[in-house]
DNA sequence: AACGTAAGTTACCGGTCAGTAACGTGATAA
DNA sequence: TTATCACGTTACTGACCGGTAACTTACGTT
């Protein structure tokens, strides 16, 4: 199974340099661990080391590791609704040209090489569901990312507003499962716009 | 975080009625318990306890935790291909409605209470990817599926088949995914089989 | 110079992890 | 009867887990 070790820094004191605070290169660190190597597999011993600290640094600023998890999922969700609105905002008033900039910009996210698929979603395998607050944490932004769905599928007038972005995001989660076990560009991912064309053509015909 | 605790087995000593050999009373412990809870989650002491039997026994039954989670997911595996069998067989020489049967069946199952998602793809969110054993048996499983619904496609004489069989992969992917947050069938999944028929008719049309 | 603050250091806690050694027991089969 | 097999039991290893105590060092203000 093997947990990630960190190994040694190549940095240990850049002394002049202004570095940033100890909290914000442990927080960086961490997203980065969590997201490449899972939330289980990462201990907050080789966070704190990867970040050129320490144990101890880490309970300074944190109150535990579930705390950082909360804080790092609740990061991810934010950059999230950043790229969301960023991805809709040139084509306000044509819902229908938002859905699509929206499945571009996501299948060029999802083709890049270091991606590892959906925080949150991966969160949601790890975690066990009695954590209640981690759990509910995914599960509201999941439920917003279908009510937004719902909602554009419904400003573009498709016969079936819910059906459809219930299928558009079955198409989305769909893509950063895959994209766990298909490299770049290479999946089933390829047939996303054909797919996300054909289902809104469905609906507006 | 928080990993799986068993309690106390009401069973101490069966005796008399005949059970299972400790090995396959452990195996069937495991599936169930690292489907629920996840692998990582899921300590061999928990197993062997929640079998009712004690580490030792399990280490004469397998060579370490990798051997037994690599046969969990060559079984879910076995499994998975015979119920793929099952739900096509009926429908021999009728592709089109072998692929809906495939999707109303696997509706069905994901549709279940106890439905957790794709063992095998929960299993690539916690596996590191420089865990050549398991992650080549998730891989080598993900492009069979693949493979055969291009298969399936272009027996169905669509249009661009692989396009059409990736698509239906993103379909059956994200419904598991969205599983692992919508509980029963009040998810996206609720959408599935219009998606599918849609793509479908859009391929054939 | 004095002081507060941010951060590094070492050592430790109890618990769990995967994995092993050595031994005991009860049933079966030769 | 004796040997073997399947299994249970206790005790242990070394490493790692999340988390804490107590102390030290360095810097920035005033």
């Amino acid at each position: 199974m093997s947990t990630y070790k960190s190994e040694a820094r190549d940095d240990p004191h850049a002394a002049t340099t202004a570095r940033p605070r100890v909290r914000d290169r442990i927080f960086e660190t961490a997203c980065e661990l969590f997201y490449r190597h899972g939330i289980r597999a990462v201990g907050v011993d080789a966070i704190a080391c990867e970040a050129g600290t320490n144990k101890m640094s880490f309970y300074r600023s944190f109150a535990s590791k579930d705390e950082l998890v909360a804080e790092y999922l609740r990061d991810r969700q934010r950059e999230f609704w950043t790229w969301w609105n960023d991805a809709i905002a040139p084509h306000a008033g044509n819902p229908r040209r938002q859905i699509e900039a929206l499945f571009e910009s996501h299948l060029a996210h999802v083709e890049e090489s270091d991606c590892r698929g959906c925080a949150l979603g991966n969160a949601a395998v790890e975690i066990s569901d009695d954590n209640d607050a981690l759990s509910t944490l995914v599960r509201d932004y999941k439920q917003r990312i279908r009510h937004e769905l719902h909602k554009m599928a419904r400003a573009m007038g498709a016969r079936d507003a819910d059906a459809l972005g219930d299928s558009l995001m079955l198409l989305m989660d769909g893509s950063y499962f895959t994209r766990l076990v298909f490299p770049g560009d290479s999946g089933p991912v390829r047939s996303l716009m054909g797919a996300v064309r054909a289902l809104i053509d469905g609906h507006t015909r």
